[in-house]
Parts: structure tokens; sequence; C-alpha cells
RNA sequence: GGAGAGGUGGCAGAGUGGUCGAAUGUACCUGACUCGAAAUCAGGCGAUGUCGCAAGGCAUCCGUGGGUUCGAAUCCCACCCUCUCCGCCA
């Protein structure tokens, strides 16, 4: 969410940013909100001052034993227009705050602009592409090798679901260990534990809801209520410091979780189809990073660097890349995407998601911290992914890959694999 | 699931219809004392929103949502959560 004091003071600035996303944001609209919310605040405050007043010289007359009847009758004739100030503001005030939920973040100055992802800007790469003759894919191989077994997850559950089995499955679990032993011993991050059905509340601090709630698995209770699949731990560690008021000297959090992730992935139908690519159903590795204001940019490169390692020591090739303004995610003020390089589709695949918003998530979950003058400030947060387990299995599945169809364990996981150095070897 | 207790400021904890946004303690900030610190003493210290150039004013907030009333932390209803005991259970 937005500053609203931004909007008001500074609406063209609001709007000339939010064109670079390739929004258009509805000015007229928000000024007559705005002139609206204004007239029937000042209002309906007016009147709730007065009846204050009123009823505490009642009070006051009360207490001396004197007649107030006159002034009861003056109160109870505020009633009729309080009444109606107060319903029209609780009318128009939800408006006004949807307007304001559906905006998406600003993006920073250093963005790149553009439309598309056609306009993001690669940074750098690292690593050379092995040659590999006639590379198979990882359906191909794992199929193979008797691992990955597609058609057990339609059966089971349905399209965009997969079983892994024997070592392909063993090696997505050292994946996962891998990384969390780095980043917790490595890279200075709390490992965190957390519940991976929601509340509405936290999917809205975080900025899945109200907008993307076609993109979410959801829960209805029996109570009417309803709970949500996390799309990413990002929600369930980001919504930690919700509501909260941290000192100042606790100041930079740094969490890493390691769980499932469900994303209903609508409207990408088509997309991906083949393989483990795109799932309703993946396991993550995930950053999260709380800091102060003015360290979130240079938190943003650090946690950037703590993905990177997790891909150097696998001796995966990948590039870092820029986002551009049109194709950033809502919440997020700059966003770095790392992409892996997949042999079999002869190009980089984003496999980790870095991105700084700064206080707009904070402002949506009221998450602060005490700053020099001891006053509540909000903090900014920061996440990205260190890695999608699932995509890294691939990358590895297909770098790794030998002639004969077996798979080299990566030095870094062997240790992990109980010392094996080839799957699927005879 | 059943029975009971409880949810008040950063924390602890008073407050059962009228100057209560809320005693007190603690934490924190400032000052005094000190070479410095601790201790002690004095003062200050909730959040959000809004109006205003400013000084400052006003509104809202005592788990959440309704209700009663001129007026609600306080009374009524519903719900949520926490704790204790019982039942069930990986």
């Amino acid at each position: 969410m937005l500053d609203i004091q931004l909007l008001r003071s500074n609406l063209p600035l609001v709007a000339e940013r939010l064109a670079l996303r390739g929004m258009t944001l509805n000015t007229a609209a928000f000024e007559a909100l705005e002139a609206e919310r204004k007239r029937l605040q000042v209002h309906t405050q007016d009147l709730q001052a007065k009846r204050n007043t009123l009823s505490k010289q009642i009070g006051m007359l009360k207490g001396k034993g004197e007649d107030a009847s006159a002034v009861m009758a003056e109160v109870a004739g505020l009633g009729d227009a309080l009444k109606a100030g107060e319903a029209a503001l609780a009318e128009l005030m939800p408006r006004f705050d949807t307007f304001l939920e559906l905006i998406p973040n600003l993006p920073h100055e250093s963005v790149p602009t553009g439309r598309d992802e056609t306009g993001n800007v690669e940074i750098l790469r690292w690593g050379t592409p092995r040659a590999i003759a006639a590379p198979r894919d990882h359906v191909d191989l794992g199929t193979a090798l008797g691992g990955l077994d597609f058609e057990a997850g339609v059966k089971i559950s349905g399209s965009r679901f997969t079983v892994m089995k024997g070592q392909i499955a063993r090696l997505h679990r050292a994946l996962t260990q891998f990384m969390l032993d780095l980043h917790t011993t490595e890279h200075g991050y709390t490992e965190v534990y957390t519940p991976y059905l929601v509340n509405p509340e936290s999917m809205f601090g975080t900025g899945q809801l109200p907008k993307f709630e076609e993109d979410l698995f959801m829960v209805p209770r029996s109570d009417g209520s309803r709970l949500y699949l996390i799309p990413t731990a990002e929600v369930p560690v980001t919504n930690l410091v919700r509501g909260e008021i941290l000192a100042s000297d606790v100041l930079p959090l740094k969490f890493v979780a390691h769980t499932p992730c469900f994303r209903s992935e609508a409207g990408s139908y088509g997309k991906d189809t083949r393989g483990m690519i795109r799932q309703h159903q993946f396991d993550k590795v995930e950053l999260v990073q709380m800091v102060r204001p003015d360290q979130s940019w240079d938190a943003l490169e650090q946690l950037t660097g703590h993905a990177e390692a997790v891909l150097q020591k696998l001796e995966l090739p990948y590039r870092k890349v820029a986002l551009c303004t049109g194709d950033m995610g809502f919440s997020a003020a700059k966003t770095y995407d790392l992409e892996v390089w997949l042999p079999a589709q002869n190009t980089y695949r984003e496999i980790s998601s870095c991105s700084n918003f700064e206080s707009f998530q904070a402002r949506r979950m009221q998450a602060r911290f005490r700053n020099e003058k001891n006053k509540p400030e909000l903090l900014h947060t920061l996440n990205g992914s260190g890695l999608a387990v699932g995509r890294t299995l691939v990358a590895v599945l297909e770098n790794y890959q030998n002639e004969d169809g077996s798979i080299t364990v990566p030095a870094a996981l062997r240790g992990y694999m109980g010392g094996t150095e080839k799957i699927g070897a005879a």
C-alpha cells in the first residue's frame, strides 16, 4: 500500500511513476473520493465533538445535582445528523481503502523502464554452460531413471502435480537441506517453520489479497471463515512482524524457511505444461529480511548474493536480470531475477526472484520499529527465493546429465546423498 | 468436543455508566548528582486518522463485530483468541 499522504501531496508524481508500470491511475476518481472523504469526515467529526462536549456537560451538571434537561434536549437534536454522517463515512471509507489497496508499489528510480519481459536488463552471467550433445530434458531423464512419475501425479491429484521417487526424491531433499544449511551457517539467517495455511489478513499483508485471489488455493471452513494455502513462504514469514513494533536493535531480521508452495496457476494454461517447471505444488527455500529503511537497498544486493551463492556452489550457470517496470510484481519496488541455464531448452529460466518492497508490505501489515526518536516507523521488507527447489532439481538433472542417462551428483550435495556420486550409474 | 478463567498502553497490572486515553509499576527519553557508570532525585513519555502555514485543535482506538445510552474499558448479544482441567488424537 502506498502512503496516502504521497497521493494527496503529489498525485501527478505517483501517476507518472505508475505509468512506468503500464498502469493508468484514475486521478480524477481519487480526487473526487478525497474531496468527498474530507467533506464527510470533517462534518462528522465536528458533530461528534459537539456531542462529546455536551455529554460532558450533562455529566458535570448531574454530578452537582443540577437540572440537565436543557442540555439533553440540545444533544438529542444532533442525533439524526450524526447518524447520517457516520453512516455515509462508513460507506465511503471502504471504497477509499479499496482504491488505495489496488494500487501497486512505485518502481525504484534504478529500475529499467520497459513494457514487458523484453525490457528486462541482464546484469551479469556466471559460469559457462557445458557443451552437451543432444541434451535430454528433465522429463526424459527423470522418467527413464524411474525417479519422476508425472502420470502418478495426475492420477492422484491432477495435472501439474508430480511424484518423485528413489534417488531423485532424495536429491530433491538433499537440495533443500543444502540450501537451508548454507543460509543458516554462512549467511546468518534464522530457520523458521511456519504454517502452510494462513488467514486472509496474512494474505492481505504481503499483497496477495485482495487483488490476486484467483492465484491462490482457498480452503473454506465450516464456520464460514477461510484459510489459504501459501503460494510462497514469504507470506507466513513476513507476517511474523505484522502488527508489531520492534526494538530498533533487533533489526535486521533474517529468516529462511523451507515450505511447499501452492499456486493455482490460473491463466497460465498451455504454458510450461511439460515437466516440473510450473506446478500447483512445489518446494521453495525462501529468504526474508526485515530491515531499517536506510538499509534495504544494500540488503537487496546481499540477499540476491545469498541466492546466487546456492547456484555457484552447485556450479550451475545462471544470469542475473533486473526486471523492468512493466514486468515487476505488484508489491515490489525493485526485483532481480536469477535465471538458471537449462540445456534442453537452450535458454535461461527463472529460478529465483529477489525483491525489495520498501514500506509497501509493512504499511499493509503495520510492521514497525522504534527509531532514534523512539517513534514507531515502518520498516522495510525483502524476500527472495534461495532457491525454488523443484526448478533447481530440474537444473541439476539437465546440467549434470551424462550420455548414458545417468546424473552426476554435484560435489556440494554428495554429503547429503550418503556419498553417492552418480544416480543411475550401472 | 465439554467445563472453568481471562483478553486494558513496549511489558506487568488497576479500573463495573459521566473531566478515563485510562492509576501504579517497569521499560524508554531528558536533566541533576558523578571523572564516568550504577543507584537516587526531578521532568517527560500510547497509536492512528484528520484540520491547520504554525502553535495547536478535533475524532477514533481498552480482543473483534453489533446493540443499549445524552454519554460505554465499564451494561447486553455474537464471535475470535489465550490459559487450566476433562475427552479425543499423530
